[in-house]
DNA sequence: CCGAATAAGAGACGCACCGTCTCCAAAGGG
DNA sequence: CCCTTTGGAGACGGTGCGTCTCTTATTCGG
């Protein structure tokens, strides 16, 4: 078939354009990613992108979870607290892997939200971890202060954003073994 | 003194640039902060701005040291880790807040290596304040994991750059009073 | 104290990308 | 099957980048 002629529309073309998204975030990094880039990637008109997405920041922000799973789709259940919270801590590494560094420091300057759901969601779940590590005598007790409970979650994002160094596994053994661990256990 | 004939060079041209990048970031922020902006306030040429630094990064960077102190040079001593602790983290605020959080994440996101210096100095002021409490009695040691010694810090830089919620000083009391004081005086 | 070297001030230049607008053709619904 | 909606393509004015050029003030070496 030489003459294409079939032409896009609605989701499926919605889709496209976020595949391409990812495409571009690969290839240039989020710092070079630009709305005429994008376009051309996905065989289409800029007018098509500004239809749907303000600017550069939220098209981005729509293209993340079209590839990435949610966290909380995955938890672990080793029968552990400690091997637990490492597991989620490096699901937390692995997404970041995928979507690249630049990207979220990129979001974290423009876009003006940033979705507070998306750091909230680590609450729940550690909170969950916890919930079942009580159930099996391993810690007294779940009733923890937030701050206590998101503390792992909290410490990688630093070093996943802030610090620059790439996330060693050691470090998050660190982060479990002098801090998170013996904040939760040590309770009366 | 109608003409003004003299002409700046040097240090004096370079501070008068440097307020003017100042003046420039309080008035218009990072993400809107042009280089042709920075020249026509310091009434000079970009070429001038362009032969001290390559690029807004380093032209930012440059300019922040230019008005803010450094923290180790304002250690507190209050004859207690906990007020201690918390003095160093309003600085830390207070610091930020001259700063403006725009700026912070704008350099995250375009400077490529923002210094390890200005983030590992709070290990070293920590670590006095600790050892200090230890002559003091206040706690057995001083000889913790690096990741315990600097989980206050990282903890409110957490919130000041990723969290966009203003920092209230009640999560600065969380910090010290759920994380820090169990993690440094529970040990054996 | 003078002439050469250096740096400041000013702005033109080509380039890239923004966000808007225009035009035509394809898709698909009633 | 016609007519509304949407896609594809690109022109447009505007802004800021980073480079370059030109004139003029300042400094420094002799």
């Amino acid at each position: 078939m030489t003459g294409e002629q079939t032409r896009r529309r609605g989701a499926a073309l919605e889709a496209d354009i976020l595949d391409a998204v990812w495409e571009e975030l690969a290839e240039v990094g989020y710092a070079r990613l630009t709305m005429e880039g994008v376009a051309a990637r996905a065989k289409t008109g800029k007018q098509v992108l500004y239809r749907r997405w303000p600017n550069r920041a939220e098209l981005v922000k729509a293209a993340l979870p079209h590839r990435t799973g949610f966290l909380a789709d995955q938890l672990p259940d080793t029968g552990e607290l400690r091997a637990d919270v490492l597991a989620v801590l490096r699901l937390m590494v692995e997404r970041q892997r995928e979507i690249g560094p630049d990207v979220i420091r990129g979001l974290l300057a423009e876009a003006p939200d940033l979705d507070p759901k998306v750091f909230g969601i680590m609450h729940d779940i550690l909170l969950t971890l916890l919930r079942r590590a009580v159930e099996r005598g391993e810690i007294p007790t779940a009733d923890l202060p937030r701050r206590v409970v998101t503390v792992p979650a909290q410490l990688l994002r630093y070093e996943m954003v802030i610090s620059r160094d790439p996330v060693a596994d050691a470090l998050l053994v660190e982060i479990v073994d002098d801090v998170f661990l013996p904040l939760v256990t040590r309770r009366g």
